[in-house]
DNA sequence: GCGCCTTGTAATCACTGTTTACATAACGCG
DNA sequence: CGCGTTATGTAAACAGTGATTACAAGGCGC
């Protein structure tokens, strides 16, 4: 889809770049299983040595791509949840909160098997090891705000471990059998509501 | 580790346990990236072309060997949380709940490549495609006893989601670098406290 | 004993990840 | 401008893989 600048014919200008879209594509096509270094190569008109030079193997590119996806996640957050509000709107901080649950639910749910790469055998955990803030961060600052608006007590680390862990297990299960008959999207906010009244039970 | 009479020395006896046994022991070894088919029969002194009288492929033997990880985490459940109480204590049904997510969160981290083959792209989502109950049908259970007990109310298929959810998104969780200092087996107790705290609020 | 089905073997195919020795473009610098 | 160095690519090769095929031999019921 995305298409990086090639230069040029020759020297192709941007193998890097050109193979980890390839394999994000892959990914979003659910076709990772069969995701093959070679394939990659022929199917940009490389042959199958020049990705070594990129990447010193397979896993390599993947964990690369694995990084992409983190800042993907990053990139979600930013345009859901504009923090530049100073305010003290309850109402307000309950629908952040709740996006942030939703930008993560919804991009697990997109990119099924991009999520897994992540938090996979290559899993940097989900610290994303980017620069950028991570989910826990994003977390953190949405539950300090409901903090400020008295809704919730100061959150502690086990709390906002807590609501990650909800939020992650809703990606997770998402489009599971067992709850087959569930809108998810509908019921985010639902789920918000419930992870909001734990905390608020804890002053 | 698990050796399965071999009943005969030619004639194997039994390819196929042998198989799987091999598959559980890679995935407990961190392997499971590395198994081979090849490397299976090989090393159970037998032909590659062997494995395939039991198996059409090698997706088939993982998603076999997913299964089993169904089987065991069923029967951690039974060695762990005995229902065979009729008894109406309210301290006893929260001590269920939190050996049952212990149970759960425990397997995930004992097993770890086995537990992400389960979820994965093989993924029979978390029912099991088992006989035996699965993870819902126990969660279902335990939140019965905590509404019969007063302490929530008759849990509704949403409530048994979070409550999932939650205990899932810890499992997964757990050894993230963002909790590297805190012990899980100490507070999966504390998180099913505030799972409870979330659902006693919605009468 | 005689078929038949199950389970194994041996050989083979196309394909993969990865390394190597070799080419060639691009770029800095005198 | 020319020249050497570096980044990037090619071609060929190696070992190992998933999977299929034709064939053999053990075990079973009749």
């Amino acid at each position: 889809m995305i298409q990086t600048k090639p230069r040029d014919a020759l020297r192709h200008g941007n193998l890097k770049e050109a193979l980890i879209n390839y394999t994000l594509n892959a990914a979003d096509d659910g076709m990772l299983a069969d995701l093959s270094v070679r394939k990659a190569a022929r199917e940009l008109g490389v042959s199958p040595g020049a990705a070594y030079r990129h990447f010193p193997d397979k896993n390599a590119l993947l964990q690369c791509v694995a990084e992409r996806g983190f800042d993907s996640l990053a990139t979600a957050f930013e345009h859901t949840v504009p923090f530049d509000s100073t305010a003290k709107d309850a109402a307000d901080a309950r629908k952040r909160f709740a996006a942030l649950a939703m930008a993560y639910v919804s991009f697990a749910g997109a990119h099924r098997e991009l999520w897994r790469l992540m938090f996979g055998p290559f899993g940097l955990g989900p610290s994303g090891a980017s620069d950028r803030p991570s989910t826990y961060d994003w977390l953190g600052k949405c539950l300090s705000e409901l903090a400020n608006c008295d809704i919730i007590a100061p959150p502690r680390p086990e709390h906002q471990f807590f609501a990650w862990s909800a939020i992650h297990g809703m990606s997770d299960l998402q489009g599971s059998p067992a709850l087959r008959a569930q809108p998810i999207a509908a019921s985010v906010e639902r789920q918000c509501e419930l992870i909001i009244c734990a905390l608020a039970a804890q002053s």
